[in-house]
DNA sequence: CGTCGCTATAGAAAGCGTCTATAGCTAGGG
DNA sequence: CCCTAGCTATAGACGCTTTCTATAGCGACG
């Protein structure tokens, strides 16, 4: 069955006319009769009935029409949609991400992006960058931002790199001293967070590099309940910079440089299925923000970037 | 666009695999990734990435996904209901009716219409033959039962005659005499109903036919009412065969011969639209009902048959 | 390193849709 | 009473496109 058969139906239906139904689709009258003829055939069934002033559809051919109009419809609609995900105009996009860059960095991205394209629809999917990536690879979601994995089906674009810092709470005895030791910082009671996030690896591999054993106070399962532990005093804590830019700013956190030990962080990046096809639409439109945006300065404006191997 | 396209597309879809859906659509797997690239092309995208492990849907694909499915469903829904059609096995009937008709004949038609096709959706829309029949032109019903007329664009099957019988109240001074004559009637004071039916006209012309006056002491809109009015001693009425037959049965109402004249009635016959088609589905389904159906005899057993020129 | 499993391509044959031209039919006008 | 206008159906030729079989290409896997 061609489509076109029952476009024809329906505008042969609509002008009770072959001829002119003929004319409007710019095809030749014979050209549509046959149309017609095939499609009774195929459906078993005369859809006209035939009359010396045109065509009068019958009671097959009413039957018929609303499931021919639907049918129609949706294909016409579906181009349409298509035509829109190619410009991005409208869609739906589902974005993976880490929590720390789905509380601390998508906001303000997604906000932006929210204003250039208003009618895309978008969803946030968060978890541990290991199952984000489960979530990818399951085509659950399009796109993600994580920590820097390796996979052979993904590939990754760079974003940004983001530091642990070491805060403390306002007149703590660090702030405004520049010369802070790993010694000093092991002595200091210290705030974990989120013993299954990489993250907490990382911190612990950090310090026993170092020969250190921190002793630990407190663990958090995530970081807002571990930035009010270190603002209430009750220890100190090495947090993504992201996530504490705020209080940096407030002044209700300040940082700390440790001078004998390197700049801890962690790689960010986007992570996309590997395909052939070039991302496409909504994914693309969304790439290109990304592109064209400077993830290492948040928001508000605190400290500089701080990256660091 | 084929049909036969979008319906690959869906199975690909589903199976992630050219040549299973292939196989599972009967077609060669060229044949099946002929027709993608058809559908890719026209569509202006890649609906699918190709891998080693088979056919992963892009963006776009999913994107057109619900619409392909749409238009799919659509068309085996509509082939679904032409079938339904064919058998009368579902469907939509339309039926026009004369008042007297819808009232007093097609209920129980309809019954049995119902019983015999339970998922048949009927409508009924009654009104004055000529109105009926300008319903049944304008194609807003599908069938009609109205009194005889001609037009060239319909063709009628006869169903009955219904013949318009003088009825009395019980104990009323005609009950019982087997010699009424036109003149007696004329005498009575005679009630009559809705002067804009055709019943109207015929009673009239009846009377001054045959030389006679009635003196009219009430008009009606409906049947009904002059039967109550009837059963009240207000007078005496020629109605409907059809429209007494109930009233006949529970002796509310007699029934008078009238020697001298002949007898009165009207053929009542069930129009179409003259087409070359034949009859389907659902219209056939009533054709035949009506085919073996007595309507002569209405359901309580009154009187026989009392057709007459 | 060969084989397997997948999709893409090549080339031939058949089928079908499309065109132009014309037939067949009826209604309406001269 | 014929002739024309307006409709759809049919005929025949042309060309595209769909379909087939056979084969290439390309990773993955053992």
């Amino acid at each position: 069955m061609l489509l076109a058969q029952v476009e024809g139906f329906l505008e042969v239906a609509r002008r009770g006319n072959v001829s002119r139904a003929a004319e409007a689709m710019f095809v030749t009258q014979p050209t549509l009769t046959a149309r017609l003829h095939a499609l009774e055939r195929e459906l078993g069934e005369p859809l006209f009935a035939r009359t010396r002033r045109g065509m009068r559809l019958t009671d097959a051919g009413r039957a018929f029409l609303p499931y021919a109009e639907r049918a129609i419809r949706a294909v016409r609609d579906g181009r349409q949609a298509l035509s829109d995900a190619r410009s991005a105009s409208a869609g739906r996009l589902v974005l993976g991400a880490a929590p720390a860059v789905s509380t601390y960095v998508l906001p303000a991205l997604l906000q932006r992006f929210a204003a250039a394209y208003p009618r895309i629809e978008v969803a946030v999917r968060t978890g541990h960058s290991e199952d984000v990536l489960q979530m990818l690879l399951r085509e659950e979601v399009q796109l993600a931002m994580v920590r820097a994995m390796r996979h052979p089906e993904i590939e990754s674009i760079p974003l940004y790199e983001e530091a642990l810092v070491l805060v403390v709470p306002p007149g703590h005895a660090f702030a405004g001293r520049s010369d802070v030791g790993i010694a000093d910082v092991a002595s200091e009671r210290l705030i974990f967070f989120d013993r299954t996030s990489s993250y907490y690896e990382l911190t612990q591999s950090f310090f026993l590099s170092l020969g250190v054993t921190p002793r630990e106070v407190m663990e958090l399962d995530n970081i807002e309940s571990a930035k009010k532990m270190v603002e209430r005093r009750l220890g100190i804590a090495l947090l993504p910079r992201t996530a504490v830019a705020g209080e940096l700013a407030a002044k209700t956190l300040t940082q700390v440089t440790v001078t004998d030990a390197p700049a801890m962080s962690q790689k960010i990046v986007l992570i996309r299925r590997r395909d052939q096809t070039r991302p496409s639409g909504t994914v693309a439109a969304f790439l290109n923000l990304v592109r064209e945006s400077d993830l290492t300065s948040p928001p508000s404006p605190s400290g500089g970037g701080q990256g660091g191997g």
